[in-house]
DNA sequence: ACATGAGATGTGGTCGGACCACACAAGGGC
DNA sequence: GCCCTTGTGTGGTCCGACCACATCTCATGT
């Protein structure tokens, strides 16, 4: 086998700056809180204009390690943060749409990760957590729900007790990939036959869940979490826009962890 | 409890734009490998310039959905993609860094990805995936091979039974999370105090995870692969930086997944 | 002394125009 | 027909200016 060297692409200055930057988080000299210069100071200081040195910007923004405020004050300039929330919930929910993932791949990846949720939360929650899920689940289950409240309840419920079992990363993970199928469910939702019953069938799971949770009982709670998900989305359509068979990731591209993302084995829909 | 108004912070023209452009995604009207006009003529269809456009596509391109390359010709111009490995590799990098998540939550999250993934291998893998991750194994087991190469080849093997899953969510998943802890990894590796044996023994495991998943054993791969991953990591020392009690999560911010980012319970090492 | 209000200041956000490097396309010279 | 020069279009970069907004400063009035 040849060795297929790729193409480095190197150039592009607000890369370069990118970099910088990121080095200087991996090195902790940069935390979480920390101010950044002004734009039109730390340009000269890379060397760089604003206008690279603000698309450099964008991306730590996009990435949410970054957020900036106009105006004067202290809380005023750009400053560095932990958000990964909605920017692992965009990119998900971008890529869905764009078909790089299946509604069974989306399946199978919430029940690993809802598994070990709710195993753990049974563990360790605190108790105050639960309380709110338990808050959450009573929304749920007031009658007339219209399903667009719902599913906003039903998301956070389980990211909840996501959030209950201490992991931040799966709680994220959890969030954002719940939320890339979210207008999917909704419209699943919608469609039921009779809501009202649907409702109530997935209501009786969440409430037995919340009680096995409570009750320690981690092992059970994981496998009924992973019932619920798997009866839920077997109602649920596929979608997914059908995959041409051109090779849509770019071999020019930095992909560093070699070919995961080939397109096979996904020919969506239709 | 008060309402707890967020500020809406609108405005941002490339925002705007690029909520445009997410929503022709959306409905589908854009997809993986369509290109995009050149800059200077979509900005004036948007009414903005060229600098809000290009942020806009900027952010895109930092989420892995398009890539754009200059020159002239049938390849050169902005492209949607699927390349999301990169993106999500990076942001768990750099939040991994930031002390978003406890090395223990990314234990927790690769016990649960990589189960899941051993699992479905098992199921359904490809015997030619099976035989690259073969290939992976054999290049790990040769004697003298440096802690360097061993992570790559480590990496890479488990991200290929990702792979073979069938599964691309997991799959960039597994590698993301992976990759967010590679330089704890080897830090890790370089320190083992008999680094032959520590190889070996590694290796010795993932002969027979390959083992098992060739046999179709899935359930004992997952188990197997869970005391693999909770063994090594149980070597690692976590250096997260430690959080500081300030809050960071920017209420200013877009969270619409209210506050599960909150910052409790990760106190990280020391 | 204190409150108040108008102006100064500094921040990110935007804009327009210009130029650069590069890769291909087109056409002329051989 | 082939090769080389020139033209053209792309993203990438730079510069300078202005805008909106929040704060700070400080003179003014009570």
């Amino acid at each position: 086998m040849p060795v297929e060297w790729q193409p480095v692409r190197q150039s592009r200055t607000h890369e370069l700056v990118l970099q910088s930057i990121e080095e200087q988080v991996f090195a902790g000299k940069l935390r979480a809180g920390d101010r950044l210069p002004p734009e039109r100071e730390l340009a000269p200081v890379f060397g760089v204009s604003r206008s690279a040195l603000r698309e450099a910007l964008r991306v730590l923004e996009t990435i949410g390690v970054l957020v900036a405020q106009p105006g004067r004050g202290p809380d005023a300039g750009a400053r560095i943060v932990r958000n990964p929330d909605d920017a692992l919930g965009r990119l998900l929910r971008l890529h869905f749409a764009l078909g790089s993932y299946s509604l069974h791949d989306v399946l199978e990846a919430r029940v690993a990760l809802e598994r070990s949720s709710f195993a753990a939360a049974a563990r360790q929650a605190a108790p105050a957590d639960l309380d709110e899920a338990a808050e959450l689940l009573a929304r749920m289950t007031r009658p007339g729900v219209p399903p667009e409240e719902f599913n906003e309840l039903d998301t956070r419920f389980h990211v909840q007790i996501a959030h209950s079992s201490g992991n931040a990363l799966t709680s994220t993970l959890t969030a954002a990939v719940r939320e890339s199928v979210r207008p999917l469910i909704l419209r699943a939702l919608e469609a039921a036959e009779d809501w009202a019953a649907t409702a109530a069938a997935l209501n009786a799971q969440h409430t037995e869940l919340l009680a096995l949770v409570r009750a320690g009982r981690g092992e059970e709670a994981a496998d009924l979490v992973e019932v619920h998900i798997r009866g839920f989305h077997g109602t649920l359509i596929d979608e997914t826009h059908p995959t041409d068979t051109t090779d849509t990731t770019d071999p020019a591209d930095t992909s560093d962890t070699s070919d995961t993302a080939a397109d096979d084995g996904r020919a969506g829909g239709r």
